[in-house]
RNA sequence: GCGCCUGUAGCUCAGUCGGAUAGAGCAACUGCCUUCUAAGCAGUGGGUCAGGGGUUCGAAUCCCUUCAGGCGCGCCA
């Protein structure tokens, strides 16, 4: 609805000659006084004409083709402000009602390749709650892009080589060693979870004394080895109950052996970014905005981690995608532009990258404030939220945040409040719709809209107006705007489904308000998918 | 010390890259189940948008500054 709005301005501003230095601003005004949909298009054009905001709204406003509105006018200081025709709302209603889901599908991608980097947690232990976090923020922007006509490409990267795999190996080869009654202490810098110990238990349970009574150097590797791939099986195993889906896996191990990270530092130095200095290889970072320059090779001829992330972005480039999305934690975000640096070095422009970060969860039991780390093994795990709190409520509350806001988590909260959830609210009115259908049936051949009342026009309006919240937030790549769109329309239902009988005695007024419900359902369904969220038919 | 993020109702958070009289949910209080699901509805109260300056027709939003909180600043990963 709102694109025949934008392209009817854009019509008449070619018929008037004028051009636009940005794309038409189109808001749903905060009253219903004001219209149903309005633009301050004028006062944005104002500067550039020098004209009065006022004229300009005039100009458009004459030159305009008013076919599907029933009014417009012009608010101080120059909105203009648009109220449909009934009859046109009828016509999109039809339209909805025709194709369903489908109505809400659009090309905005036209094919464009993206890829999405998330998630991408060591695999040193369990995934804890500010992975889940970014674990729903990136399947649901996956499912919006790829539903608004985006080629998208799920990966994970797994970070199974240097310092901190190695760390995993030693703190298991030391829970081995503790099993069978040496009193070796655990370093400092090693993991120390429960986890760690079950990890040492299965295979003191199969090899026993062939591993432990070994040095560390003789049977390191293949501790480590076998703790990491338990892990990361975890760790996928979790995701896949949450309802994340990754196309592609990519091993930083590989990158190593393959040369690719060997070819990206040759790369760059071609290119003429990189340095030597002090006995160390040094990357021109400084010549695209970072602070300073940065080491790829270590006088000791060992690469830095950097050194492998640049290899794994020319790797994304070179697979031809259009737009890159990495999603990491907000701790990392002092990387950001030595990355973005290498990205653009290796000849993408900044703006085809984006990197997403989501700020910290604080856990809090109680309202108390719990410390997480992850190596003294003291954190909440997403496979926990999982299992008490349910994938629908997690999924929920992390989409319910901006993701580079902070988000304060009370597991505890979120337990008991099963019954106050907000997911609740929206999948309520869901399953209310459908216990409708189940008692009626639905022959949607006698309609008459036209004996809608207010209430029902508004909310016509308002499930016509998704399909604009849903464009802005795949423009935007923020798919929490459709949490609270849903969060409102569910509201509104509630509010309609107590006022009124759907089922009542007039055949007519039936069908017609079941023809309202089933878009609705149709927007309740398209919705809660986007976010990964269940639309149950019961509850 | 430098950098990034944040500061909006008692609490948790939205606020469309500068727009109209700042919005939800929770909590509190008052009502509503013989009627399509009460995980619901109707209503009431609650704000100097951290403080101060500036930019302009117009600021929660942009700039400067102070304060408060979080996170980063290795030839670690």
């Amino acid at each position: 609805m709102h694109r025949e709005v934008r392209e009817k301005i854009l019509q008449c501003l070619k018929k008037v000659d004028i051009s636009l230095t940005k794309p038409i601003g189109l808001e749903i005004p905060k009253r219903e006084s004001y219209g149903d949909i309005s633009t301050p298009v004028a006062m944005d054009l104002a500067k550039d004409l020098k004209k009065s905001p006022k004229q300009i709204a005039e100009l458009i406003v004459n030159n305009l083709d008013k076919d599907i509105f029933e009014s417009i006018e012009i608010a101080n200081p120059a909105f203009i402000n648009f109220r449909f025709k009934k009859e046109y709302l009828f016509l999109k209603l039809k339209e909805l009602l025709n194709l369903g889901e489908k109505f809400f599908s659009i090309d905005l991608g036209k094919g464009k390749k993206i890829q999405i980097e998330f998630v991408s947690a060591n695999p040193t232990g369990p995934l804890h709650l500010g992975h889940g976090r970014g674990a729903a923020v990136g399947q649901a922007l996956a499912n919006i892009l790829k539903e608004a006509g985006f080629h998208v490409h799920t990966e994970y990267y797994i970070n199974d080589a240097g310092r901190q795999i190695e760390l995993l190996g030693m703190s298991v080869y030391v829970a081995l060693q503790r099993l069978n009654g040496k009193d070796l202490p655990m370093p400092d810098d090693c993991y120390k979870g429960e986890y760690i110990n079950e990890i040492a238990q299965e295979i003191n349970e199969k090899y026993g004394q062939q591993i432990y009574e070994k040095s560390f150097d003789e049977v390191g590797d293949f501790l480590i080895d076998y703790s990491y791939k338990k892990i990361l099986n975890e760790i996928k195993k979790d995701l896949e109950d949450f309802g994340v889906v990754f196309h592609n896996w990519v091993s930083e191990r590989k990158l190593y052996h393959t040369g690719e990270v060997q070819r990206a530092i040759i790369k760059l130095k071609e290119l003429g970014y990189i340095y030597e200095h002090e006995g160390a290889l040094w990357f021109r970072s400084s010549a695209f905005g970072d602070e300073k320059d940065r080491v790829v090779v270590k006088s000791d001829g060992s690469y830095t981690y950097f050194a492998s992330d640049i290899a794994y972005h020319k790797n994304k480039i070179e697979r031809g995608f259009h737009e890159l999305i990495n999603i990491w934690g907000s701790d990392h975000h002092g990387y950001i532009k030595r990355v973005i640096a290498a990205v653009q070095a290796l000849g993408m422009n900044a703006e085809q990258i984006k990197i997403l970060l989501i700020q910290m969860v604080n856990l809090l039991r109680e309202g108390v404030p719990v410390q997480m780390s992850k190596r003294a093994g003291n954190f909440v795990t997403l496979r926990e939220l999982i299992d008490e709190i349910g994938t629908d409520t997690t999924k929920f509350i992390f989409l319910t945040r901006r993701h580079d806001s902070h988000l304060e988590f009370d597991v505890e909260v979120a337990k008991r409040q099963s019954q106050e959830n907000p997911v609740y609210y929206v999948q309520y009115a869901h399953a209310r719709i459908n216990s409708i259908f189940e008692k009626a049936q639905w022959h949607p051949k006698d309609l008459d809209f036209e004996i809608f009342n207010e209430d029902e026009i508004r909310l016509l309006k308002k499930i016509l107006l998704y399909p604009m919240i849903f464009e802005f937030a795949v423009s935007m790549r923020e798919p929490h705007r459709i949490t609270f769109y849903l969060q409102d329309i569910a509201g509104e239902f509630h509010s309609y489904y107590h006022k009124y009988k759907v089922i009542n005695e007039d055949r007519t007024l039936t069908e017609t308000r079941l023809s309202l419900c089933k878009a609705l359902m149709f927007v309740l369904r398209h919705g809660l998918r986007m976010l990964g969220v269940k639309a149950p038919d019961r509850m």
